[in-house]
DNA sequence: TAAATTAGCTTACACATGTACTCTGAAACG
DNA sequence: CGTTTCAGAGTACATGTGTAAGCTAATTTA
């Protein structure tokens, strides 16, 4: 790669590192100027668009990487789950900590699975669809779970784990932990009562 | 009350509803001006400060007109599960239909649940916390439910009603239809699962 | 090496916003 | 009836915004 394109490259990641760098509990995407990142990244507000055609095609690339961040999660989540224990356990502790070490990354998805713009709301959906599914998956496999138990099990679980982020990121640290307990008790309701329903569809089945 | 006391009312209460009616899928609250407001009232922006500090406690009156809304379904969800059927059923057909003429009351509790103000949050936070401390109890009596089983089943209950209200907001009346019989499948997973884990809990209690 | 490309800058403009200040007419009060 | 109160309007201003137009200097290309 020339020299022009690795300033332009580092220009780019520039921006998307200032707009990450304005986010926090009181500041949403949608509410940062261009202007404002522009100046964050220390370019003048007109160069922003050699970049991006506008704010939305930078946020767009901000969920994307907040997709990769996901996926790279649930690596981490199974590579440790092979290693034996509670795997509802240690999908919560991988979930907290990964948020931990990227807060505004899981803020963009967050709120704006819930925000104003259609385009973004897709896209974060389409990331956590592949969660969704990906889990579901994993459930027919291990537990042996239909297939319809386990998709309707794998959305719950989602919608637990994802809500109880968007409370967790903005508690300090002791709050987060009991958080994620009360969180493990729900999702193991959730996966006792589908293993529950399982074996009640089973047995009218066979009679 | 006087005329002009009267007047005043009437004002107040058209910047409430000019506010409530800005609000759409792509509009949030957050988004919405002063100025906007003040036009589609019909009076002049400067005149706003008659009746509200500032944007915010207009927000925030209409947070709690929202936890109105809220109670007034608790207290028809109620009554009709006393005529008997499925207490998940009738729950989450009165949600939907009580969110279906209130659209807009439930965006700005849905939305400004994981905004950027930590007053709305913890306004929202209050209201649902009434619902959640309310259901615990209900279950806790009708169900014979241990406390701490009857809360962790609350929450999750919660979590997932008002998630998938959610994405309700925002569909056709086919896909809301399909989206409530998801609801109902994963209420009952929480509510079986609680059920089993009492089970466990008491049969562990008494060997 | 000469020509073409382009990332980033400067200047400029039209527009929307929140709100301070002042005025007015009608209702409320004594 | 005379005085006070006050909801609402009008004017004005400082500030922030997105973005169009054109320039420059350095890299890339031929």
């Amino acid at each position: 790669m020339g020299v022009r394109a690795q300033q332009k490259e580092k220009t780019r990641r520039a921006l998307v590192d200032a707009a990450f760098n304005q986010l926090s509990a009181e500041r949403s995407f949608s509410s940062l100027s261009l202007r404002e990142v522009a100046r964050e990244a220390g370019i003048a507000p007109t160069s922003f668009y050699r970049h991006f055609k506008d704010m939305n095609e930078l946020g767009l690339t901000m969920v994307d990487e907040g997709g990769l961040t996901l996926r790279q999660m649930m690596r981490k989540g199974r590579q440790r789950a092979e290693a034996g224990g509670s795997v509802i356990r240690i999908s919560v502790d991988t979930f907290m900590e990964v948020m931990e070490s990227n807060p505004n990354v899981f803020r963009i998805l967050l709120h704006e699975r819930s925000g104003t713009s259609a385009a973004f709301r897709a896209a974060v959906e389409r990331e956590i669809e592949h969660f969704i599914s990906e889990l579901a998956h994993y459930t027919e496999a291990h537990a042996n779970r239909h297939p319809v138990l386990a998709r309707a099990q794998a959305e719950a679980l989602v919608t637990l784990v994802f809500n109880a982020g968007a409370s967790a990121l903005d508690l300090k640290r002791s709050d987060r932990k009991q958080l994620a307990d009360q969180l493990v008790l729900h999702l193991r309701m959730v996966a006792t009562g589908a293993e529950a329903l399982q074996q009640k569809m089973e047995q009218k089945m066979g009679s």
